[in-house]
Parts: C-alpha cells; sequence; structure tokens
DNA sequence: ATGGACTTACCGAACGGTAGGTATTATCGC
DNA sequence: GCGATAATACCTACCGTTCGGTAAGTCCAT
C-alpha cells in the first residue's frame, strides 16, 4: 500500500499512482481549510473527490494519515528552501529577504493547505499532529535564528536584541500571511525587503526621533 | 432559561445562578483549548463539570452557545478596555504601551480561554462563530488604526507608513501572545514599552546604520 | 401548585474505519 | 500458450461507537 506520506521507495510506482490521491489530498486541503480537521468528515472528503472511503484508505491510512500528508513533505520542503538559502546567500538583509519570499510563496502556491497549516500551527495543543508540527515550528525557528545570527556577525543588530528581533520577524510574517491568507492583501514583490528595512530602521520619522 | 452568553436580563438571578454556569465553561474553556471546539464532546465537558448534558443544555442552549459564551463578553471587554485606554491616554507611546499591555492582560486572565480565542482567529472561514469573531477583529483593528493615527498626529510617523505600521504592531502583540501562550514565555511589565520602542526605533545599530 | 434546577434514558444521525469482494494486469510455472 | 496466482486499485455494505440534542421526569423552595 503506497502512503504518499511516508514518501514511496518507488519514483515510478508513486508517480504513476500520484494523481488520484493528489486529487484526494487537494479536496481534503479545501475542505480541511474551510472548517477544520475535526469537523471535516471522511465522507465528506471522498464524496468531494469522488472516490469511496476505502480508496481514500487505500492511499492515506487513515484520516490522520490524509492530514499529515498534507503538512509533513511541503513543510520539509519549505525548511529545506529555507536551508538553502541560508547556506547560498551571503548577504544579511539580501538572504533575509529571500527568506521571507520562501515563506510567502510557500503560502501562494496553495492558500488552503497554507490555511490548514496555519490552523494546526496556532490551535489546539493536543491534536494528533501537535508533536509532529512542533518539530517543524523548531526548525524554522532556528532557521530564523541563524539568520538573525548573521545580521550580529556583519555588526548589524547588537547581540543583546537577537531574541525580540527574531520575535518581530516572526510576527512580520506571521501577519502579513495571515492577511494574505483570510484577506486576500497581495504579497507583492517588493514586500519581503520592505519588511527587513522595517524589522532594522522602524518606523518612527527620523526628524521626530532626533 | 437563562443564557449567559445572551446576557441576563435579571442581574440577580444571573449572579446567583453563575457559578455552575462558569464552572462549565471554565471546562469546556480548557477542553477547547487543548482539543479545539469540534474535537471536544459534550459528554467530555459534562463529565470534567461534573453535571449532565441538560444541565448544560438549560444554562447555554447549545454546544455553540457555551462556545459564544466564552468569546463574546470577554472580547467586549476587552474592546472596551482599549476604547477606554485610547479616551483617557494623550501620550502616543504611553498610550500604545498600554494598549498592548491590555491585550497581553487579556490572555492572561485565562490563558485557555485565550487560546481557544486565538485558535479561533486563526482557523477555518467555516466555523460557527466565525462571523462574530470576524467583526471582532475588525473593531480591535480600527482601534489599533486610531491608534496608529495618533502617532502620525504627533508628526511621530508618516502617514505613509500607518498600514505596515500597524501590521508590525499586531505582528508584535500576535508573536508574544503565542509565545505566552504555547511556550510559557513571560509577559513582563516592561514588554509592552520595549515593544513600541522597537516598533519605532527598528533592530538595527546607529553606528552600524550610520 | 408552580417554577427553577437538575436528572435518567433515549433519539436519529453520523463518525472513522473495515470485511469481503470485484476487475484488471502482470507474472509464474507447466 | 494457458491457467493459476499475485498484486494493485478500487468497490458495496457494514461495524461498533459516539455525536448533539431532547422527552419526560424528579426534587426542592416558595
Amino acid at each position: 500500500m503506497p502512503v504518499v506520506g511516508s514518501g514511496a521507495t518507488d519514483p515510478v510506482a508513486s508517480e504513476e499512482l500520484a494523481p488520484i490521491a493528489r486529487h484526494i489530498a487537494r479536496e481534503a486541503a479545501r475542505l480541511f481549510a474551510a472548517r477544520g480537521y475535526d469537523a471535516t468528515s471522511v465522507r465528506e472528503i471522498v464524496e468531494a473527490a469522488g472516490v469511496t472511503k476505502p480508496t481514500m484508505y487505500y492511499y492515506f491510512g487513515s484520516k490522520e494519515g490524509l492530514a499529515e500528508a498534507l503538512v509533513t513533505a511541503p513543510l520539509d520542503g519549505l525548511c529545506d528552501r529555507m536551508r538553502s538559502i541560508l547556506d547560498r546567500e551571503g548577504e544579511p538583509r539580501r538572504m533575509l529577504a529571500r527568506l521571507i519570499e520562501a515563506n510567502f510563496e510557500f503560502v501562494r502556491q496553495d492558500p488552503d493547505r497554507g490555511r490548514f497549516i496555519y490552523g494546526l500551527f496556532f490551535g489546539p495543543l493536543g491534536s494528533g499532529l501537535a508533536s509532529e508540527l512542533a518539530r517543524f515550528a523548531e526548525r524554522i525557528e532556528a532557521l530564523w535564528d541563524e539568520a538573525m545570527g548573521r545580521f550580529v556577525a556583519a555588526g548589524l543588530i547588537d547581540r543583546s536584541r537577537v531574541r525580540g528581533a527574531v520575535a518581530a520577524l516572526r510576527g512580520l510574517v506571521i501577519v502579513h500571511t495571515i492577511e494574505f491568507l483570510y484577506r486576500g492583501t497581495e504579497l507583492g514583490p517588493g514586500l519581503p525587503a520592505r519588511l527587513v528595512a522595517d524589522l532594522l530602521e522602524g518606523f518612527a520619522r527620523r526628524e521626530a526621533h532626533r
């Protein structure tokens, strides 16, 4: 039984079998985002996907397996993408803007998946995926920490302010992502760089500050 | 039948009846925060509260009525509190710090309630309370807008940067609230003023910036 | 007798999951 | 080449349990 969320051992078979599984997953993401995981029944998912319950169980093993498939591989991908940016980009501001952009791109690719994942991150501690989500949250935060550490190394930020800066940065990413997901606000091409500048410079008028 | 969420027309009766209803509400908030609304059954709530289902229905009318009771009055209170601060505090920085503190105090008073409400705000669009939550979100955002408008009026922030500043401010409040709710990080007494300063000044070292 | 606060027992519907099956294709052994 | 077998991809019908909610009742104070 191929369980997409676990990664298939046979790439060819996985590619040939993936279309139906992907279709089920897409429908599930839409419903999970709109209703929430617990309020969406398996019956609704399979009806929306035009298959039967055992078919869904054949591909994903369980309702939870399905939800896991929606989040694990994509979040792995995001972490890898961020890791890659950190490893290749030397200039701190540009590096940070690209990290932010990677996060925005993640939700732009599939807003329903983004809504579902954001809902999980801010949702109940007791849900089945919680420990897995917590691990991703830690991974991502470690990446932000490392990014901010580059600003310290470059003398752009005081070491004592790293914690505060990471928190502010995460807040910026979260709030803009939410605006996009729930209000359809554009995440324009210049936004990441703008956010980096805001983070570093603040909002006060320079003359008023003096 | 007194439905606490709707506001009782008889204050005396409401006060005399409130203890059991409050106890049910407290247990519900705990379970909703830990499991999520949809994954928490009425049976679990009444078992935790040590009453029977019809008793819960007697006080709250429905599961949804119970959830509404957990959010409506408290959020009304928060909005009123913020409104009051805006009306009485003239100095922009101090006013903003006090608004931030009001938000922190809101979740400190009852973290389970806070977790439940935050989960709803970032949760599925389709849930029953969504329209009501959306109204509160708008109200709160209008208050942040007004607060930021004070900075413009005082010449502290450029008018063109208000949108960005409000978003950043909301991000700061969200991220620190989440740290508190999910990681137990302190929301110390100096934090609101620190956040106002960060918002205005940014994180860059002044010398490095020059 | 009445009303408020609570109860037991029950309702129809729905839940996630599965037993047993079918159809098709590929492979194997003779 | 052919029949048997295995694997894959899907199905119908069903399972035991639980869901939110309610009918009918009891107890107690006034």
